[in-house]
DNA sequence: CGTGATTTTGATATATGTCAAGCCGCGTGG
DNA sequence: CCACGCGGCTTGACATATATCAAAATCACG
């Protein structure tokens, strides 16, 4: 799947602002959020985007890595493989995520889309030089870096230790935090990835997923709704079950 | 435990070199090892250094934030615990790695000692004057979280998906590997810390980490020794293990 | 040497995985 | 417009890796 250039985004608003950058509705939420104007500029002069369909893969682990990607739409799932085909997904990217933090010369992990997304694509080696003309870039994508290795940690605590009932709910809650920190309402809970995914993302089987969401339904704390839309009925109960409390 | 303060270490060789780090052996391991002498003395000025005897506390979490730390000597653990007190191991750190890379305002994590331990302590403050100053220490960081991030990746794959034994032989690689970059020879392996320790970082229980290892001492594939130290006999088979080959 | 902690080993329980079938929604093509 | 087929989800019956509970063995340390 060749990727589909957009090319410049047009500003209705404002005649003297073209660049894509300059017009992007998710600026606040990422990487670009600590820049001044003609930081953003340059910015805009590497970046090229991409729409991308469902289903498709961004790149693959082992992939030499010459691009880093900011998701301005759409969900993408970020997973690593065993040699038997065992999956774990390490994290969805939703709006305003940075894709690449942690990585070498080579992708250490797979990116594939879960919907519909659109994706800024910075070339590395510009990027790297940018970075090195404008710390608080890089400033910003290191407090970006230790959110992620935050929480990563909290992942750990939850594949180590947390029961199915208690990582499902974890889950929920996550998404429904996300939800609210992009400024839409944190209830009901968007879920646009599969049970398959949810189960790789949770180390769980689709089976044990399906299972204990239809449990939560019959206890009445979830219900499920139209759209891939479930409705979070005892917010607290869910809280606190996701902490086995 | 009050931190002991070693004071200045004096260079035996230099008499120009006197403060601790420009007499640092293990500065070329971590953060400090991209700093020119001018930066390194800077560091100097801000850093204090402790020596902490086995299994104490050096911070917990929810503690605020207001010292980081590099490992000059001994082992350190960070663990997470639910309010049940299941506990998760996050990571291990020893000679060279540094403390407080993903942070906020107060620590997302708690920190024991797993042996005597030294530690450089960086008041917090000064620490982010300094990055602001010296953009080179600042990348530093920034890949040394992604490294971090890296890592994390990996123990997710290994708590979501591995199997105990796949767990155990991935551990004892880690720890082989880590030697070995360390310029120590990758085997016999040191592991200084409990079996409760293990069993928290590898999602397990003790009694199924003590069962793997007789398996894996039975199968010849490795051999303990004196001094909490393994010897890998068949390291081609442990790494085969490792990945469920 | 004795005493508590840690580790190992054993017997049993259980949460979750595996295998298998049926169901549901949805796009396709007759 | 309906029948068909296919992928994803749910449900069921059963298997099993690992947890739990308990006790013996070993270790560390005063």
């Amino acid at each position: 799947m060749p990727p589909f250039d957009m090319g410049r985004v047009r500003d209705k608003s404002s005649a003297v602002d073209t660049t894509p950058c300059g017009a992007c509705p998710v600026r606040t939420l990422t990487v670009c959020a600590a820049l001044e104007a003609d930081e953003v500029r340059r910015l805009a002069d590497i970046v090229q985007m991409q729409r991308i369909e469902a289903n498709q893969t961004i790149f693959a682990e082992g992939d030499q890595a010459d691009a880093l990607f900011n998701v301005t739409s759409g969900t993408v799932k970020l997973y690593k493989l065993l040699p038997d085909g065992r999956r774990q997904i390490t994290g969805f990217l939703v709006t305003g995520d940075f894709l690449g933090l942690a990585m070498n010369e080579s992708y250490a992990y797979s990116a594939e889309t879960v919907t519909p997304t659109s994706l800024c694509r910075f070339p590395r080696r510009r990027m790297e030089a940018l970075l090195d003309e404008f710390p608080k870039m890089q400033r910003r994508l290191f407090s970006m870096a230790s959110n992620e290795l935050a929480a990563a940690q909290d992942q750990m605590l939850l594949l180590g230790r947390k029961t199915a009932r208690e990582k499902i709910c974890s889950f929920l809650l996550m998404l429904s935090q996300r939800q609210s920190r992009r400024g839409h309402k944190e209830n009901p809970v968007h879920v646009p990835m599969s049970r398959a995914d949810i189960a790789d993302y949770l180390g769980l089987t689709t089976e044990t997923v399906s299972r204990t969401f239809t449990q939560l339904k019959t206890s009445q704390a979830i219900s499920l709704q139209e759209g891939n839309r479930i409705q979070i009925a005892d917010m607290d109960g869910i809280y606190d079950m996701a902490e086995g409390v």
